[in-house]
DNA sequence: TTGTTCACG
DNA sequence: ACGTACGTGAACAAT
């Protein structure tokens, strides 16, 4: 078998790696700083290509600086070029580090570009018999393609690689490889800033390529040319035309110190190379060697002082801005126990268990201060706590919880320890590190093992303070954090604090008829089997339903029959059992969610449930609420809705009160598509599903809209915002995925800006690797590149989604900041107690209805100016059911 | 802990 | 040919 060679164009790949990962170039940084992006792909392409091709001998060539012999010849040789980034250029000493780790040798000839040094070994190469492997990001070598030399030319990313051997050229463009040289000739190059004959471009020149095989011959037998603008040109631009093809032209005899014999490839250096990865940070690569990445252990020692009544006074000794941290082991801070807390100025760390030395003059009047600012972990959950003691957290400046949370909203943990971790941050362990997990998890009784971990924490929300706030600045989201963000959070907590009054005893009555309603379908149903089952078990109903009875099997889960209710639905004319089902599902769900779940809730010093948002889960910018959830009480179906008679309010003589946008995420869609049609039936005031079912539909302006056809027009219109398929829609609608295909067609034939921002969204987040709302949110969609259909299909379609659900998020949160706002300064006993996405529920005096019967509108349309308008609809009622 | 189902916007 | 609408939380069964 022929020697193999292996000549890699050392600066065109470490370029492509660089702009493949420019996305998330930040990401890719070692503890020292370094940005490691470029090295890393290096190492991916280099690992790709020793899979398949084993190198007797190899090199990678690198430029030797800009001046070349062809700059020499044409000053303007490569010029225009934007400057190297600085993040780029650092890179290039640990490539040739890395190079030489991995067993292969690196060259470059002053004066020379690495491709002609490439070219002269190729050369070399062909002559004593080698089987050669170029490899490149560009396209220009591929004139050094032969039979024995193969120029693999990187795509997308750097191993996703084209094979160019003589015959790929031939049939691709139909020419030599020689030949591409007269076609750069003619037409130009653009990145390599030479101009070939005007007016000639790609197709031009392979045409006359293939007619007089170079540019000698084609000017050789120029007036075989028939009169022309080209002709023209070609004669004006003979001398260009001739020294461009000396610069497309790559040297095959450069002036090398060195040889093949010099080459000789004999693996890789394996210590070196695994110290190489520790400096890089490059753990993947380790694991591959079965070597773990050494954690930098080399934390300083954090010093602390025991704060008790005796030595109070040491709060006095804190000068400037405080990060402060109370300890609460349950998530749930409402009713967590408290384990301890820190307080210290970033010199000195004060700590203790005893959590009512919080209530002594010094710290709570620190705490209260609204001259010292506060940095913490979870501003929420330290107001709520402290509120508990009695104290009024105030002045908070930085809450790392929240500022990590902006910046991306894929690493959300709740553990200070892990966050400060996503910053490269070592100098905190996790808490389950510390307080061990599950049965396990405990409150040390070491007091210098617990004092130590809060002390860390207090440190750590100090330290990355200024880091994180340069880089919500840079990501333009310092308004976003301070303006939204960190009001919004007050807010929350006064909503949670405030609570929402439940009669158990009305969730009591109902649970009692549910109970025995349940009873009885459950008979029906073991009667209908033949045996009793766990209606419960989706395994033993699956076993009833399709294997017992034999009814058809609709569709399948990962682990057996799906029982889902749109399958229930289509086996519902084939057994009476089917309907009881559903039945049972429908009163079970309510019995235990929503009777048991929410008594289970309801504190008994207040009869009220103290629900949490999370203000940072979701990626959307959504809130969530959670212990319990507030946000899913059910609406849709009466015997459900028939919850909400037990939510009341907290005082006789109030009222519920409630205001939601009406369609906020369409009226958001029709301003950041700024789609004229969809703008105009806003406008209008019209009923937007209906004059969506008269354009897609294609009605005339007086046609009656019937309720099938705005159904169906409805259903499009939240495809649109959840990221359409065919599919989708004709399942949800019950069409012919043909109609499906054709409404949506309609839809953007009707609606073109809708279609283009889609476009555009989808391509934007291609590019920088996020999408933003309104406000600058940011969501990091990592798949939207993937190879996997499925996965970049789904990063596609929460590309355009998540601007539209973001932003409507974003608008609603403003509302709440200037409502709380307006409630206190019109000193109104009001309270906001509940959100719901798009809509705010309220308690009040009945005589304070009239008010926010205009005031909530009000603040609500008017929290974001956009391009359509903003509709607000209010009801007020005894109780939650009875809102009119 | 994971999967399924179902409640909400 | 791929496999299907976005964002959530809670209960329950089975591993």
């Amino acid at each position: 078998m022929a020697k193999q060679l292996l000549l890699i164009d050392g600066n065109s790949i470490v370029f492509r790696a660089f702009f493949a990962m420019h996305n998330q170039i930040d990401k890719f940084t070692n503890k020292d700083g370094l940005h490691t992006a470029a090295i890393y792909g290096f190492k991916l392409m280099l690992d790709h290509v020793l899979e398949n091709f084993h190198p007797d001998a190899a090199l990678v060539a690198f430029d030797a600086g800009k001046v070349t012999f062809r700059t020499k010849m044409y000053s303007d040789y490569k010029g225009g070029r934007n400057k190297t980034p600085e993040e780029l250029t650092e890179q290039f000493p640990y490539v040739r580090e890395l190079v030489k780790a991995s067993g292969l040798y690196s060259y470059e000839l002053k004066g020379y570009e690495a491709d002609d040094i490439i070219g002269t070994l190729a050369k070399e190469g062909d002559a004593a018999g080698y089987e050669t492997l170029i490899v490149t990001g560009d396209r220009d070598l591929t004139q050094l393609a032969s039979d024995h030399t193969t120029v693999a030319v990187t795509h997308k990313g750097v191993t996703d690689t084209e094979h160019y051997t003589p015959e790929h050229v031939e049939e691709k463009l139909g020419i030599t490889p020689a030949q591409i040289i007269d076609m750069k000739a003619l037409m130009g190059d653009t990145s390599d800033n030479y101009p070939g004959v005007t007016k000639v471009g790609e197709k031009t020149a392979l045409k006359l390529v293939k007619r007089f095989g170079s540019v000698e011959n084609l000017y050789d037998n120029i007036d075989e040319l028939k009169k022309s603008k080209m002709k023209e040109h070609l004669i004006e631009d003979e001398a260009v035309a001739k020294q461009c093809k000396t610069l497309a032209t790559i040297l095959r005899d450069a002036p090398l110190a060195i040889g093949l014999r010099d080459l000789q490839y004999t693996g890789e250096q394996t210590a070196e190379l695994v110290d190489f990865y520790q400096r890089m940070g490059f753990k993947s690569f380790l694991a591959k060697m079965d070597v773990a990445l050494e954690e930098d252990k080399t934390v300083a020692p954090v010093e602390f002082t025991e704060l008790t009544a005796d030595n109070l006074a040491m709060v006095d000794q804190l000068t400037g801005e405080v990060s402060f941290f109370l300890e609460m082991p349950d998530a749930n801070y409402h009713t967590s126990p408290f384990a301890g807390f820190v307080v210290g100025d970033g010199q000195t760390w004060l700590v203790s268990r005893d959590t009512d030395l919080l209530k002594e003059a010094p710290l709570k009047d620190l705490l209260e201060s609204t001259t010292v600012a506060k940095n913490v972990f979870n501003a929420k959950a330290q107001i709520v706590g402290l509120h508990r003691l009695g104290i009024d957290l105030q002045n908070i400046d930085f809450d790392l919880l929240l500022a990590s949370y902006l910046l991306n909203t894929n690493d959300n943990s709740n553990d200070l320890g892990q966050v400060a971790l996503e910053h490269d941050y070592h100098g905190v362990p996790t808490d389950e590190e510390v307080y061990g997990k599950g049965a396990k998890r405990a409150i040390p009784a070491d007091d210098q093992v617990l004092f130590n971990h809060l002390a860390q924490k207090a440190r750590a929300i100090s330290e990355l303070k200024d880091p994180l706030f340069d880089q919500l600045a840079t990501n333009q989201q310092t308004p976003l954090y301070t303006d939204i963000e960190l009001p919004l959070t007050r807010v929350l907590a006064t909503m949670e604090m405030t609570g929402v009054r439940v009669n158990a005893q009305t969730l009591k009555d109902m649970g009692s008829k549910l109970t025995e309603r349940l009873a009885d379908i459950e008979q029906q149903i073991y009667a209908a089997a033949g045996e009793e089952f766990n209606i419960n078990s989706t395994k033993q109903l699956g076993h009833i339903l399709f294997e017992k009875l034999k009814l058809p099997v609709i569709k399948k889960t990962k682990t057996g029959y799906s029982t889902a209710v749109d399958v229930l639905e289509k086996l519902a004319d084939q057994s009476p059992i089917v309907e009881q089902i559903l039945q049972y599902r429908q009163i079970a769900k309510l019995q235990s969610t929503y009777i048991t779940g929410l008594l289970k809730v309801i504190h008994s010093s207040d009869q009220k449930i103290h629900t949490r948002y999370l203000q940072t889960l979701t990626q959307t910018g959504r809130l969530s609420s959670v212990d319990p959830n507030l946000q899913n009480i059910p609406v849709r179906l009466p015997e459900g809705r028939l919850i909400r008679k037990a939510f009341v309010p907290s005082h006789d003589g109030w009222q519920i009160f409630s205001s939601d946008y009406s369609q906020v995420e369409l009226r958001v869609l029709a301003h950041i598509t700024g789609d004229k049609n969809l703008q105009e039936d806003f406008k209008n005031g019209e009923d937007i599903h209906a004059s969506t079912a008269r354009r897609i539909f294609h009605l005339g302006p007086d046609a009656e809209i019937d309720r099938n056809m705005r159904r169906r027009a409805k259903a499009v219109n939240f495809g649109i915002v959840y990221g359409i398929s065919d599919y989708g829609l004709a399942q949800r609608i019950h069409v012919t995925r043909a109609q499906a295909h054709e409404f949506i067609q309609n839809y953007f034939k009707e609606f073109p800006g809708v279609k283009k921002y889609i476009d555009d969204t989808i391509a934007f987040a291609k590019e920088h690797g996020y999408v933003e709302t309104i406000t600058h949110r940011r969501r990091y969609l990592p798949d939207i590149n993937a190879k996997s259909f499925t996965r970049r299909s789904f990063a596609e379609r929460t590309a355009m989604n998540t601007p539209i659900q973001g932003s409507a998020a974003d608008i609603i949160k403003i509302a709440m900041i200037r409502m709380q706002a307006e409630l206190k300064k019109r000193q109104l006993k009001a309270q906001m107690l509940l959100q719901i996405h798009d809509e705010l529920v309220f308690e009040a005096p009945a005589e304070e209805i009239p008010v926010l019967e205009k005031l909530v509108p009000q603040v609500m349309d008017s929290a974001v100016k956009l391009n359509v308008p903003l509709k607000v609809e209010s009801k007020v009622g005894a109780t939650w059911y009875d809102l009119k």
